[in-house]
DNA sequence: TAAAAATACTCCATAGGTATTTTAT
DNA sequence: ATAAAATACCTATGGAGTATTTTTA
């Protein structure tokens, strides 16, 4: 029950001593002071309890207690020999693995850009991505499941680290020749709110990002959509083809402003940016290459 | 090289964390505080620069990579339980076995009855016993193959502990009738050298004391012996045999001196007394049975 | 709000180093 | 005389305890 431990360490000078048939020797090949040797051996023999070792002018030779004390301690070293380089291996592993989760959007829009970069600077690392609502992100990383994650939300995530990585936008987009494409002043938040418009699925970050945005700004939510569609591509081309006007991050719609396919309408009264968070398990240093790809996130430009 | 060991103490907690799913009650089990054992996890994973723990308000478990750290664990445990095993073992054993290594005399006329002694307050002690000359007996404390020698030498044997027991003395005999038996006034020692004596072999304890004591008293050693023997009882029966006298040990002929079988001679000018030590090995605590026999072989009576 | 875990702070034991002494060949 | 080992003394690191705070369910 309450048994004491041997130091690995002081067995590990005790085979030293053994091969070497010298305290002073041992204690040179681990760097260890002859003084300090020959008082860890006393008390490792104190501790056992153990004659382990004579000492002559010579040197020092193992009792034949000692011998048997000794291949003992050969087994446990190699038994801790495993122990720490399966432990090296997984260490290893961890710094060439990057098991990534993420919400769409994310995942869609900016999470190849970053791995382009983080490729050119750590070509070996492997990467897995995952692609999880918000809530899902949060679960994968709590558990363990992934290194890193991005989420789109107001409040971080309790029992994560979480950064700031940067802050997306959502913007009205309508069709070329829509009317709100034709105003000369903003759209107002009620007009919005009031229109049937195309969304993504219930519970996807835009979605809900919107409904809480509305929320705030006007104590009520949108009207019931008039498309409802499970992908941000799905809903651009229903957009464009003439369908309804949609809410989008501004990241899914900058190539079709960029070329005119889609155009932005500027909504008065509302506040539709949120923050996007790279979150990661508390208290343990991040492994190299979720540094390095927090930090490429991270990265203005 | 330089590889650090991990800490048993510490991996033990671990295994105890996974198995109880607490840190808290890990801790309890093992005697320590929460805080400590909690500190003591953040150590081992910083020191191991793996995440083992997923710490929640429910408890902690494993990570992935904690189970096969746990299970590497569990293989360095066992190693260290079969070494700590062994070496109590080792202790019990010693603590249950004498090995004796004592010169002629003692190991005739005074382990005996020590040993009955021992056995009256330790029955359960193995007792073997070695008979060797002086040198023989330091030598094989030396080397550990006997806990405990008793020599009987003016010096103490270097490299030993000792502690002086008694002295033995030896004595001058000759058979009932002989003409040294006669005399009023002690025997010269110039006249005890000069006289063909009943002798043990060359090298015995007994007969290189009083070849030292005869050099320091008169410069000279004695002349060669009228009879050379190999046992003390083979030389008693010489001297009663009328073959001629001898110096023995005062324990030797003491039976003999009392029922008249033979007389002692009274020698003036010569030390004959010699000291009769006990030697160990030194810098080690001795075993309870050491430690037993030598307070008996000390005790005055 | 209650339970689990982490932190702050203090204290003490122990390991390490340097210098020196003892011991044996 | 030399080489090995042990001792003395000092320092510092780290581990343990108590008390308190943080965090999640």
């Amino acid at each position: 029950m309450g048994s004491c431990w041997p130091d690995l360490a002081s067995l590990e000078l005790f085979l030293l001593v053994v091969e070497e048939g010298s305290i002073g020797k041992a204690a040179a090949r681990t760097g260890l002071t002859q003084a300090s040797a020959s008082r860890r051996l006393d008390t490792l023999e104190r501790d056992l309890g153990v004659p382990l070792l004579v000492r002559g002018a010579g040197g020092s030779r193992p009792t034949a207690q000692g011998r048997t004390v000794a291949d003992w301690s050969q087994a446990v070293l190699a038994a801790a020999r495993d122990l720490t380089g399966g432990v090296a291996a997984l260490r290893r592993e961890r710094s060439a693995t990057l098991r990534l989760a993420a919400s769409m959007t994310v995942a869609e829009y900016l999470v190849p850009g970053w791995l382009a970069r983080l490729r050119a600077h750590a070509p070996e690392v492997e990467v897995a991505l995952e692609v999880l609502n918000s809530e899902g992100v949060a679960e994968r990383v709590r558990g363990g499941a992934a290194d890193l994650g991005f989420v789109e939300c107001l409040d971080p995530p309790p029992g994560l680290g979480s950064l700031l990585v940067r802050h997306d936008r959502l913007v009205a987009v309508a069709a070329p020749g829509h009317p709100w494409t034709r105003r000369r002043l903003p759209l107002p938040v009620r007009t919005l709110a009031g229109t049937p418009l195309v969304t993504r699925e219930p519970g996807s970050g835009t979605r809900t990002t919107l409904e809480h945005a509305l929320n705030r700004s006007l104590g009520s939510g949108p009207v019931p959509p008039a498309l409802e569609l499970p992908s941000n591509a799905a809903v651009k081309v229903a957009v464009q083809s003439g369908a309804a006007p949609a809410v989008l991050s501004e990241l899914a719609v900058a190539a079709e402003l960029a070329d005119g396919r889609l155009r932005e309408v500027p909504v008065a009264g509302i506040d539709l940016r949120r923050p996007l968070r790279a979150v990661h398990r508390p208290r343990t240093r991040p492994s190299p290459p979720v540094q390095a790809l927090t930090r490429i996130a991270a990265e203005r430009f």
